[in-house]
DNA sequence: TATTGTTATACTCTATAACTATA
DNA sequence: TATAGTTATAGAGTATAACAATA
């Protein structure tokens, strides 16, 4: 009956902007990331992960192992999030848990060699999806997005 | 317990991208998304309005007044979404429904006095939030940004 | 038979509250 | 008493399916 791909994503997807929201920065930035957000669910489907779960995966790799927690505030979601995330992660098997050899109360999340090589291909996938959705605009253009939106982000400047 | 404020919103907004993800355009394009609808629904709260009710009072005002359907695919909604946002709308004695002339399945969805009201004070209280949000930026890297966001959503340059 | 609006329902995402174990 | 992880639960948002009225 409708019209959308049996999976998700409706809004406007094929149609483009309506002239009297194109002006507002709130849709552009919506639909940026809707746009974007498809390419790279697409691009990541093969290697079995989400955009989120890769981000997981990046965060949990980057810097010396963090506890849960930690990991959950540096991506910005809850610790029950987190609780859920990790779960479905080592039910793939590209994380384990260890408890912290000091606190027990903590846990220790690692990548697996396994996790590891997921996290490069997939990650791989993920930027090229990421340079096919900027392709519209030049190299420099595209690096002046990513600028101003990280200029817009921080708290100061 | 949690940090956050009680409406909603966790997401690391205070403390900024963590540097492995910071480079993503995905997390840049989330973050940016969220941190200017947190501006906007601070900015409209005073008029009663949400964001999205904001966009679908523009859009009913844009053009000749548009059945329920023809809205909610301009504003890339469901049909069954648009039917809770107009009774919202409704209820708030913006938006009148009235039976179409020629064709009694459809609806016509019109500004009330009070609608129209709504939507200059409203829309120029998010034109302001827009401003402040984009406030790190030089008046013409703004303009790059939204010029960016739009050539990236159309479906073709 | 197809279409518009509607209602009921289900699914996803994510947060809050309460519980366990450690400290 | 406070903290990390977990579980159960609830709320927001949005889609799908089924139904009534109209074409």
């Amino acid at each position: 009956m409708s019209t959308a791909a049996p999976g998700r994503r409706n809004l406007a997807s094929a149609a483009g902007p309506p002239p009297e929201l194109a002006g507002r920065l709130g849709y552009l930035l919506k639909h940026a990331q809707l746009g974007l957000a498809e390419l790279t669910a697409a691009a990541l489907e093969p290697y079995g992960l989400t955009g989120r779960e890769l981000a997981v995966l990046t965060v949990l790799a980057s810097g010396e192992p963090a506890s849960q927690q930690q990991a959950a505030q540096r991506l910005g979601v809850d610790r029950t999030t987190m609780v859920a995330l990790v779960d479905v992660l080592e039910d793939k098997g590209l994380v384990q848990r260890h408890a912290h050899a000091e606190d027990r109360r903590r846990n220790v999340v690692e990548l697996t060699e396994k996790g590891r090589d997921r996290l490069h291909q997939a990650g791989a996938a993920a930027q090229e999806a990421e340079s096919r959705f900027v392709a519209p605009l030049s190299r420099k253009d595209a690096q002046r997005l990513k600028a101003a939106l990280l200029a817009v982000i921080q708290p100061e400047g």
